[in-house]
DNA sequence: TAAGTGATCTCT
DNA sequence: GAGATCACTTAA
C-alpha cells in the first residue's frame, strides 16, 4: 500500500497518469473513520491546447489550480449543483487534471461527491491525509482487456478532434 | 427530453 | 450589471 504524492502526477503524460489511476484507491477519512473505494472511470484534461479542458479558456481566478503543484485537488461547481473532483497532473505551469468520474460503489461524478462530501473546499489542497482525502495503490491492477477507452462525456462543444479523442477509460461492468 | 441550479466569464 | 455557458442528475 503506497499513498499518491506530488511526484507521482508531475508527468506531462494526463492521458497514461488517468488510464493508471483505474485500480488506485480513493481514500476518505472523516471523524476517524477511513474509508477507501475502488476508482473505476476517469477522463483526462490535457493542457491549454486542449478545448474542453477549463485552462483553454485561459488562466483565471477558477482555473488557478489547474496551473498549479501537481498531486492537488480540483473541485468546481457544474450546472450549478455537482461538485466535481478532479487531481491536478503535470508540472507546474502545465494545467492538466484527471477528473474522477466513478468509483466501484458509485458511478456518477456528481453523485460520487455527495455521496462522500466533497465540496470546493477541497479545491487547491494536496492529496494527503492532512485533508483526509487522497489517493493510494493497494496492489489492484486492471488489465487493459477490461478497460474502455471512449471519448469523454459532454464535451460536444470542444470541436471533433478534442471531442472524440479516447481520454475517457472506464473499468468494464463484466470482469 | 428537459428542467433545475448557480458560479464563472464576457461584454457593456 | 446582464446574459450565456456549463466535465450532471433526476423525474417523466
Amino acid at each position: 500500500m503506497r499513498r499518491l504524492v506530488e511526484t507521482d502526477f508531475d508527468s506531462r503524460d494526463t492521458v497514461a497518469l488517468a488510464r493508471d489511476l483505474l485500480g488506485k484507491h480513493l481514500v476518505v477519512e472523516r471523524n476517524g473513520q477511513m474509508l477507501a473505494t475502488l476508482i473505476t472511470e476517469v477522463e483526462a484534461y490535457d493542457g491549454p491546447e486542449d478545448l474542453a479542458c477549463h485552462a483553454s479558456k485561459g488562466r483565471t481566478k477558477r482555473t488557478e489550480t489547474l496551473f498549479g503543484p501537481p498531486g492537488r485537488w480540483y473541485v468546481y461547481l457544474c450546472y450549478g449543483i455537482h461538485e466535481l473532483l478532479n487531481v491536478v497532473t503535470g508540472p507546474c505551469e502545465y494545467p492538466a487534471a484527471i477528473l474522477i468520474r466513478g468509483l466501484e460503489s458509485v458511478s456518477g461524478p456528481g453523485r460520487l461527491t455527495r455521496k462522500l462530501k466533497i465540496d470546493r473546499r477541497f479545491n487547491g489542497r494536496e492529496a494527503s491525509p492532512d485533508t483526509g482525502l487522497w489517493i493510494e495503490d493497494r496492489g489492484t491492477r486492471f488489465d487493459d482487456s477490461i478497460v474502455e477507452a471512449t471519448p469523454r462525456i459532454g464535451v460536444d462543444y470542444a470541436g471533433e478532434d478534442w471531442a472524440n479523442r479516447l481520454y475517457r477509460f472506464v473499468v468494464s461492468e463484466k470482469r
